[in-house]
DNA sequence: TTCCTGACGCTCG
DNA sequence: GCGAGCGCCAGGA
């Protein structure tokens, strides 16, 4: 699936270009990795919005699509993860990746 | 239009 | 080294 269909299917979803763009670029990281919420928010311009971020990942409507659980907080800690199976799945799809817990 | 909330981060004590 | 408080941007009510 091309990023830019699954962007116009985002944008019909209701999510602002903001929040469209952010699930875009966690697309990118690649599997195994993980990113902090603040590098994310830089990614898409918006080095001081590591908040909004959240906000954008709690309404993503194509959570298969879109690994936002490669997305971590500073500091080594998972974050939360609303999806159904919260923290405890996030991990476990991590570590399924490749992911290094300690690293 | 304004105020409150949120899957967070950084600095200070 | 640990804990508490303040600041950040965008959305939703």
């Amino acid at each position: 699936m091309e990023k830019r269909e699954i962007r116009e299917r985002l944008r019909s979803k209701g999510l602002t270009e903001f929040q469209t763009e952010v699930l875009i670029r966690i697309m990118d990281i690649p599997k195994g990795e993980t990113r902090s919420y603040k590098q994310v928010a830089a990614m898409v311009g918006r080095p001081g919005a590591y908040r909004a971020v959240g906000t954008a990942m709690k309404k993503n409507p194509m959570a298969p699509v879109i690994p936002c659980h490669r997305v971590v907080r500073s500091g080594g800690e998972l974050g939360n993860y609303s999806a159904p199976g919260g923290t405890r799945r996030k991990r476990e799809l991590l570590l399924k990746e490749g992911w290094k817990e300690e690293a």
